[in-house]
DNA sequence: TGAATATATGAAAGGGGTTTCATGCTTTTT
DNA sequence: AAAAAGCATGAAACCCCTTTCATATATTCA
């Protein structure tokens, strides 16, 4: 079933049939519903991939993050989906498990299929995968991480601030023995949390003590026991951990609960991502919270400038995030009570 | 960059360079290495659009799924994009929100995009947009929710008897005045978890109130709160609420709170897919949970099955569900305590 | 050693569309 | 009324590959 099939059956060349589909005004109108009516008598169907051949753009989209599994990042998704199902664009997507490997063959896929651009988190914040692509100008975006010194377009939150804000907050309530975990120090996420966390102690004057920064590799639940672990062999004296992200909190709250430590009563825990969602009955953690949907909607649009015009100075996108108090934080040593 | 352009540098015709990419074994060995080396130097990537033209498969595959951001449907997704990218496929998705238009839209999409098989999650039990799939005979496989008297692969968890668990287990622990609230009635999961509920009841000699039986449109926390608040107006006096999923759960219990009552002491709540997962502290519901990374895997096995060979009878895969015991339910006004 | 078979290569024909260009009509303009 | 412009249509080239078929050479077999 091709445009020739219904060109037979009309009486008209392809051209003409083509025309139609693509409501080409030069059809006169008898011809135009004649066609039409046979296009849908026939269950007619393009083929997209002939067109793209010609046409050169395959209305498709790819988007490389690091696990859909991840409320973040499955938020960022529906917000590039929506946008992208608003304008007729189709998306297609891949889950890195922020394996470099895995991120270089989705790379190679999706350009094989000639996606119209590409949202990345990028697995590593050396380019060396992201190169081919900047290379052959396929219009790219990258969310959540950046990658230094690489022109393109980003959309990050303002991890520092944020950082900051926490860290702050936890001050405020007394604590002074703060540890930070998080995942790769390489990343830039984490290298801005903790630059915040770094800021916040110097404001109050606060010394650094490097044995209560703490890295792993995924920042997971895992890795959150497992850096809590080795936070409490140290036999230092932290009254609160500040974790990079939600899942690395869940991980800290449980290794500490495992050690007998309550959370907040011994130990105070803030954290980043820890949404109000509907699909969490209680949220637990004070958090500072990333706006994903809007971060993905902005790729999206940032997406498509580039798809419309080639050669436009790169933007990023610093979005603000929003602090929620809740009951993960209890008072801390040093606060003086008022009254 | 076509193989045209790596040919004539290579000094061969383009079938050489075909054959070279594509592995094909009569070519002389210095002759390969040779294109090999050219096709690497020249970052030759080929352009899989012209290929699915002739080849008549795309390697992608399509899911249809109501929202991304629910973490029963992106775990399954997880399932499918796991095995799929283990095979070489791309997968390509679209949010339906539960809504008939959305769904025929992503259909067309992607047949027009010639995917090589679709797995859905159908908005409804009327097969009209599936139709087309089926008379096109591409590969298709339903999870989730079953379309009655279609002939084509499912995968779905033991809906009734998972229910029926469920409900036996508030039975158990002393309820009887049991409320029943789910999305639309059409939907064969809320139909399903009706018979669970009705076959418990029966079993135990409850009779059944058709007031304490609620069906919303979309299964929601708004629909969950909406729900229980015509439930709580009814002045009936159910002591157990199950809910047909973890959403709707979270929307009976915060309009009970809102209402100052307290779950489980006044009233226990008990739902499918309040998950264990690394992204929730402590999962509050007794619930029954699907499996949907498994479940996922296994719509991926069928549908490999489908475009392997075409024309098998299509097979049901019916998956059990794990009752997790928590802390939503209290114990009820009949329960006989015995020491 | 001649015949049969395997290996190596390329020309050409698609695959299903879009687009350019040419052509024949109609209208409009002057 | 002739020239210019606009409308309607189709032939053919092209997009970038794969695949079939033909041809030429190298091996193996009897």
């Amino acid at each position: 079933m091709t445009i020739y099939d219904v060109a037979k059956k009309a009486g008209v060349s392809i051209t003409t049939v083509s025309r139609v589909i693509n409501n080409h005004p030069y059809v006169r109108e008898e011809t135009r519903q004649r066609v039409k009516a046979l296009l849908k008598e026939m269950h007619f169907i393009p083929n997209s991939n002939a067109s793209s051949l010609v046409r050169k753009t395959t209305n498709t989209i790819a988007v490389i993050i690091p696990d859909v599994t991840n409320h973040f990042f499955t938020t960022l998704l529906r917000g590039i989906e929506d946008k992208s199902s608003e304008n007729g664009l189709a998306v297609i997507f891949g889950n890195t498990d922020e394996e470099i490997q895995k991120e270089q063959t989705y790379i190679q896929m999706f350009m094989e299929r000639r996606v119209d651009g590409l949202i990345i988190a990028p697995v590593s914040p050396k380019a060396k995968n992201l190169k081919s692509i900047i290379k052959r100008e396929i219009p790219m975006v990258l969310v959540d991480r950046e990658v230094p010194g690489l022109a393109v377009d980003v959309v990050v939150s303002d991890n520092q601030r944020s950082a900051e804000k926490l860290v702050e907050h936890l001050i405020g309530l007394g604590h002074s023995q703060i540890a930070f975990i998080s995942g790769p120090k390489e990343n830039s996420v984490n290298q801005q949390r903790f630059e915040g966390y770094r800021a916040a102690l110097q404001k109050f004057g606060i010394p650094l003590d490097e044995r209560m920064i703490l890295h792993g590799d995924k920042p997971n639940k895992e890795t959150g026991i497992r850096l809590t672990r080795v936070l409490l062999e140290q036999s230092l004296h932290p009254t609160a951990i500040f974790a990079a992200n939600n899942f690395l909190a869940i991980g800290a709250t449980t290794a500490l609960q495992k050690a007998n430590l309550a959370v907040p009563g011994d130990m105070g825990i803030v954290c980043f991502d820890d949404n109000d969602s509907d699909s969490v009955l209680n949220p637990f953690f004070t958090s500072v919270n990333q706006p994903a949907y809007l971060m993905g909607q902005m790729a999206m649009d940032l997406l498509q400038r580039q798809m419309k015009q080639k050669n436009i100075a790169p933007a990023k996108m610093i979005l603000e995030c929003e602090l929620h108090v809740r009951n993960s934080v209890g008072i801390g040593p040093n606060k003086v009570l008022c009254n």
